[in-house]
DNA sequence: AGATGCGGGTTAT
DNA sequence: ATAACCCGCATCT
């Protein structure tokens, strides 16, 4: 378990891109896709760097070696990625620092979690050591309701009481993590920033008074927010907690900052700025898009390209300068369907002109990604100038449109969309051989070459080294400096494993050659972690494999299937009906 | 008792 | 149709 590679959030970028948020909008982050479709366009003689990207909801995800995971980060925050190993034993328990409760996202698959935010006190009162009461919610319902409403630990705090301030970091909703079992390895992701303080470890000395552990009479040795530090009571520890708790405030506001008042892009990597590109209902102080409101129903929110694409591209096309921005109609469109992950994986779009022009099909209120947005990214269209009052808001008739995979014109690269699945054990047989079919994806994949430009360019989005006060947010992680994704040859060519195929869950289907026996290394037993082993496991390997040879056989027919149940995917039943994979 | 995960169900959009 | 939540249950620590 040693790691080869050190990592902290920062040098994560990531794909959360699709957000629809409370009020139906939607967050479109479309520089990231364009990435990722940059990524996926590469052959494989790409980089290195780009075997880095993948998404929680990819269909394959990349195989990692044994030395390459990523040393556990519990204090994962912003738009990050990482890749554990399968033993590493916080990462199986699906440890967070942040309060993570389960959230059924009705995805056997992929286990997601949401931040339940921070107990503070209701006078907002200050600890003798400076520090603010920022307790740990209890993860069980029943006992943060016991928790909610009790006297706030500080002696010194006269009436307050303890109260929930909810995670508000990902879209106006909590910053949610998911965890994926694949292979040999945890995939974790997490969507969104947290616009709280880290709360203390369940044990520390303020939590113990909080909560009845200790008692009352030892308020005076509040200590903050230091972990480890419980009952430690002394000096030292206080200015660390309060060093530690207004370094986070800082933090905190950096992140605002950053998404608000960069007057300089540049000098934020785009990693960095894309940490902080949350998006919040457009009433969230952290909300880096803007949106047009739909006067039917829903308002919708233009993610611009994120800061991120601001920091770099500033191109003309970007709608600072408080003007809309007229859409245009660039040679290359992009469109993303903006279903949330996990339930409705992302699909990525390389629209045809065709494609591009075409109008919405679907409601007017789904959201769209401006196509002046993504044109910055087009070479000849960059410019200068970045501008934090940014308006990119296009129209709906000239805007990329959302649409279902059934209207993509050219090979795509294409995620899981839950709403394709559908049991097959009763009606389909697509799934040709004697291969038991149960549950597929439609998850084509493309292996398009997209602009150079974006090719070049992902050096900086990805390779870049992001030093900020960010970093100071992550004092557990500061020894891991931005590593980056530099060690690689381990990840997955995503456009050799995606080339055209069509994904099916395997966990019920017999799976040819080695892919047998890898599965066989797997604990499934016993575990309360090991049901996210990853169903997709054995199709991944067997893409592996496949992805060594030269050149990618044509891919099969995509599976065309019908979801029938209301909105849950059962593949633990259906595997248990073919037996092969155990739960 | 609480953490954790599962999954049926409801609600809002 | 989708995703956030709520809830009860089961298991484990």
């Amino acid at each position: 378990m040693t790691p080869k590679r050190q990592v902290t959030d920062d040098d994560e970028d990531d794909d959360d891109d699709v957000l629809p948020c409370a009020t139906g909008c939607v967050c479109v982050c479309a520089s990231v896709w364009i990435l990722r479709l940059n990524l996926w366009a590469r052959d494989s003689s790409m980089t290195h760097k780009t075997k880095r990207d993948w998404d929680i909801n990819d269909a394959i995800v990349p195989q990692v070696g044994d030395l390459e995971f990523d040393e556990f980060n519990e204090w994962s925050d912003g738009h990050v990625r990482h890749i554990y190993s399968l033993h590493n034993e916080e990462a199986k328990k699906h440890i967070s620092g942040w309060a993570m409760r389960n959230t059924n996202n009705h995805n056997v698959n992929i286990l997601k979690k949401s931040c339940l935010g921070v107990l503070i006190c209701s006078q907002h009162c200050t600890m003798p050591s400076g520090a603010k009461i920022n307790l740990r919610p209890a993860i069980c319902d029943k006992a943060r309701r016991k928790q909610e409403g009790r006297a706030c630990p500080n002696k010194n705090c006269r009436g307050g009481r303890l109260e929930i301030k909810p995670c508000r970091g990902h879209c106006g909703y909590p910053v949610t993590h998911f965890w994926r079992h694949s292979g040999n390895a945890i995939f974790f992701q997490a969507k969104g920033v947290h616009d709280h303080l880290r709360p203390d470890p369940k044990n520390s000395s303020v939590s113990k008074r909080a909560f009845g552990r200790v008692s009352l009479t030892g308020k005076s040795t509040a200590t903050g927010n230091v972990r480890g530090s419980a009952g430690s009571g002394t000096k030292k520890s206080v200015i660390a907690g309060l060093v530690k708790q207004v370094k986070q405030q800082q933090n905190l506001m950096g992140k605002s900052l950053k998404r608000t008042t960069s007057s300089n892009p540049l000098n934020h990597s785009a990693l960095e700025i894309y940490q902080f590109n949350a998006c919040g209902k457009c009433t969230y102080s952290h909300c880096t898009c803007s949106y047009l409101e739909d006067t039917t129903r829903n308002h919708h929110h233009h993610h611009q390209l994120g800061q991120t694409s601001n920091s770099y591209v500033t191109a003309n096309s970007w709608p600072g300068e408080s003007t809309v921005i007229p859409c245009e109609t660039p040679a290359n469109v992009f469109t993303v369907n903006h279903q949330h992950i996990t339930y409705n994986y992302p699909i990525y779009h390389h629209a045809t002109p065709t494609a591009a022009t075409a109008a919405p099909s679907k409601s007017p209120s789904l959201p769209y990604a401006c196509i002046s947005e993504l044109s910055a990214y087009q070479p000849g269209l960059r410019g200068g100038g970045y501008n934090n009052a940014i308006t990119n808001q296009c129209h709906t008739n000239s805007v990329i449109s959302y649409e279902s995979s059934s209207q993509l014109a050219t090979p795509e690269p294409e995620f899981i969309n839950y709403s394709q699945i559908k049991h097959l054990s009763h009606e389909t047989q697509s799934c040709k051989s004697e291969l038991p079919p149960t549950i597929k994806y439609n998850a084509t994949v493309e292996t398009q070459p997209v602009s150079s430009y974006m090719e070049d360019n992902y050096d900086y989005y990805y390779n870049r080294e992001s030093k900020s006060d960010y970093d100071l947010h992550q004092q557990f992680n500061s020894a891991n400096n931005t590593s980056l994704p530099s060690s690689t040859g381990h990840y997955y060519e995503s456009a050799n494993g995606y080339n055209g195929v069509s994904y099916f869950d395997t966990g019920t289907t017999a799976s040819p050659g080695h892919s047998q026996s890898v599965q066989t290394q797997l604990d499934h037993g016993g575990g309360s972690y090991g049901s996210y082993y990853d169903h997709y496991a054995n199709y991944e390997q067997q893409m592996a494999a496949a992805s060594s040879f030269a050149s990618p056989a044509p891919p099969p027919p995509p599976p065309t299937l019908t979801y029938h149940h209301h909105h849950h995917h059962h593949l633990h039943q259906a595997t248990a009906a073919t037996s092969s994979v155990t739960q």
